[in-house]
DNA sequence: TGTACATCAGTGAACGCGCGTTCACTGATGTAC
DNA sequence: TGTACATCAGTGAACGCGCGTTCACTGATGTAC
């Protein structure tokens, strides 16, 4: 063998480290196999050694950033005091940051439009992702009565992507801002114990 | 005046009429000036005569259908009995229906990703129309204790966006009928008086 | 009423461009002796 | 330790294709006489 084992899996690695924010900030039509492989440091010929198809690479880079963008949020609970993980994830998932920087972020908002319109192999790429995604954030959810943990994880995962999905759409600051405002205000109040009650002033009970 | 002054005015209709369900369906990077004008019954060179750019026509476009796609659901209000028109409000946006025949549907979930990363004008137009979604939504939604009408607004159609996002991407049926549900249940218990109890079973109070 | 004409909505060939993919090659690498 | 070699990760020219846009044209139309 004329290079080491890992040398291979490591550039591989870093076309799908590259691929991964590329797509999420311009789209998956909008980023082409010269670009990804210019962001690795190669040149476009060498991608055909490391992935089947541009398919094929879109598929993996779903994957990869539900997985990693559920990871963050998970670390974001971790690093919250006790009992406020789900707060944390609430506020970080609709933060103007995470709206402003879509390279970082989830690739829900970002990416899920396009990704209806992929190939069966993206779009199950995709949804393995979804699922890996619920199965993380559904143990921060508080049991709520008569209420399913996984049902109320899918309705906040879709409504915080939503609620991203508009407020990057939006063109005016101020409306973009208030989406994002109203959300982590309404969901915390219907996830989060202890601010179900009605005091817009924030007084404590 | 050679042709009937409302001549080109209507072909020009028809093009755009042609272009917005085409764009719902297969995304606007996935529609072609070709395709958009062979639905229209013409062929693509005639096109410049009626829009300076295809940004041009995707601004319209989405201007058009998120009037439209308001206009529908504000007429499923309407239809429903008294009382009952935000729920019918959320039952058309999360149907299977919905789900499942982006063209008619509301340009939010097929477009709204893609749009971001279009050109300031076609941005524009779409957060004109998004606006006007708004406007005529949220007289629907009852007045909430210390909530505002239209921050709830804005969380339920983001929320419903999500939902119709990610069950669209989703390729397991039946966690994409599950997203639906969920949501269904979800916004009507939130938004819907009456609904707001915690029965199950669907039980009279 | 009938005909010649000016208009302009619509046609279709052509353009330059960027894309995904292929392929003959090159040169850095670890190995064998 | 030093050198010749076999390997294969990465290079870059080339391909066919579809796109948005342009432009010289054509032919259906309502008007003028």
């Amino acid at each position: 063998m004329r290079y080491a084992k890992e040398h291979k899996e490591r550039t591989r690695r870093r076309i799908l480290e590259a691929a991964g924010p590329a797509f999420r900030e311009q789209g998956v039509a909008g980023v082409g196999i010269g670009e990804v492989m210019g962001r690795a440091g190669l040149t476009h010929g060498g991608f055909y050694a490391h992935f089947d198809s541009k398919d094929d690479l879109v598929a993996a880079a779903c994957a990869e950033g539900l997985a990693e963008s559920a990871e963050k949020l998970l670390s974001a609970a971790a690093g919250a005091p006790p009992g406020a993980g789900l707060r944390a994830v609430i506020d970080a998932y609709l933060s103007r940051r995470h709206r402003d920087t879509p390279a970082d972020g989830c690739p829900m908002p970002a990416l899920a439009g396009e990704v209806t319109r992929q190939p069966p192999a993206v779009r199950h790429a995709f949804a393995g992702g979804l699922e890996g995604y619920l199965d993380r954030l559904a143990p921060l959810l508080p049991d709520r009565p008569g209420a399913d943990r996984v049902d109320d994880a899918l309705v906040l995962v879709a409504g915080m992507a939503g609620a991203v999905l508009l407020a990057r759409v939006v063109d005016d600051p101020a409306l973009s801002d208030r989406i994002l405002d109203a959300a982590r205000d309404f969901y915390g109040r219907a996830f989060v114990p202890g601010e179900e009650t009605d005091r817009p002033d924030g007084s404590p009970p």
